[in-house]
DNA sequence: ACTTTTTATTTCATAAATGTATTATCTATT
DNA sequence: AATAGATAATACATTTATGAAATAAAAAGT
């Protein structure tokens, strides 16, 4: 069982921000420094995982929404989603999803097609370049997205999968 | 101790999201579907308190990243920061710390000033009006980024800071 | 002292993301 | 079958974020 004793001593490039927030804990009662060093932590492995992945991303054309989209084709049944479906699976506003598949239609990656049978929606499918993109991009990807959790051994993946999990479901109660 | 077990049951919106990893883990062997998942967790909690916070401060004329740079202010001595200070601590690019800072000025809440000793430096100053402003809004903001973290028992919670601060770790030796 | 290199910040052009309004279609109720 | 209400997707305007280049000052090397 993982042990969170050492954790003071890693991420050092943390420590002035913590010396911050122990300050504005001191000087205001209410700031509930354990929670807001938590929001900090999830955000910036956040913006580390979207900035590697966006690296590797660049050569291929794709970023990492773009890409998300495409992964969640690729695992879908006839490789075809709706707009909303990709909402749902990518956390994205409906707007953005447009957007991105407006250029990943640019790119010949995707087909927009009307559903024949509820005309109010659009089926994306991923096209033979794209499933042809998508084989040649996913190495790389998955390869840099291991490499953030590197440090992880089995039981911690686990247990980071789970305490994920419960705050999204935590968050999803909220008003 | 905490126990994974139960993490299946929650987050049942995730449920359509994993089946389809897992097809694409089935379909594509090289793809590491433990480590993948964990970077969209993480991305959907990010979102999530990115998204929770906004709509608290949205009334007080902020979003998160400002106020991020306005908590920073606040903690440090003389409630000063250089904008290279700013980008460690918020992880934002430079560009995006001008234009945040441009904005805040406007607001009235942070003043600027050439450092004396090296002149290449910017202080930024939380003005009274912003220590005002950060007082008022820090209750909000700080009950919102809790209620996301409510399901968490404090020995989660220690946990939860312990791995992220792992992946940080892991994030900062990669290339 | 003088040139080169490094560091700090900003500017500018561009990309990415969001909120709101709009259009079109479907569903349910009368 | 007509209408009201809900749902799906997109368009448009605006905000937010980024990369690359420019500017300026300090530090280092010769």
């Amino acid at each position: 069982m993982t042990k969170p004793t050492p954790a003071a001593t890693l991420a050092k490039s943390f420590a002035p921000a913590d010396a911050r927030l122990a300050l504005t804990a001191k000087r205001f009662p209410a700031f509930d420094r354990k929670t807001v060093t938590l929001a900090r932590l999830t955000n910036f492995v956040a913006k580390g995982l979207a900035n590697h992945a966006n690296r590797a991303l660049k050569h291929h054309g794709l970023n990492h929404t773009g890409y998300a989209v495409m992964v969640m084709l690729f695992g879908s049944i006839d490789q075809t989603l709706t707009p909303s479906q990709l909402v749902d699976a990518t956390h994205e506003k409906s707007a953005n999803i447009t957007r991105i598949c407006d250029d990943l239609l640019r790119q010949g990656l995707i087909s927009r097609e009307v559903d024949s049978v509820d005309r109010r929606k659009v089926q994306v499918r991923l096209t033979t370049a794209g499933e042809k993109r998508i084989t040649e991009v996913l190495p790389d990807v998955v390869a840099v997205t291991r490499n953030n959790f590197a440090l992880l051994d089995t039981a911690e993946r686990l247990q980071l999968d789970y305490l994920l999990r419960k705050v999204i479901e935590g968050q999803e109660q909220m008003p």
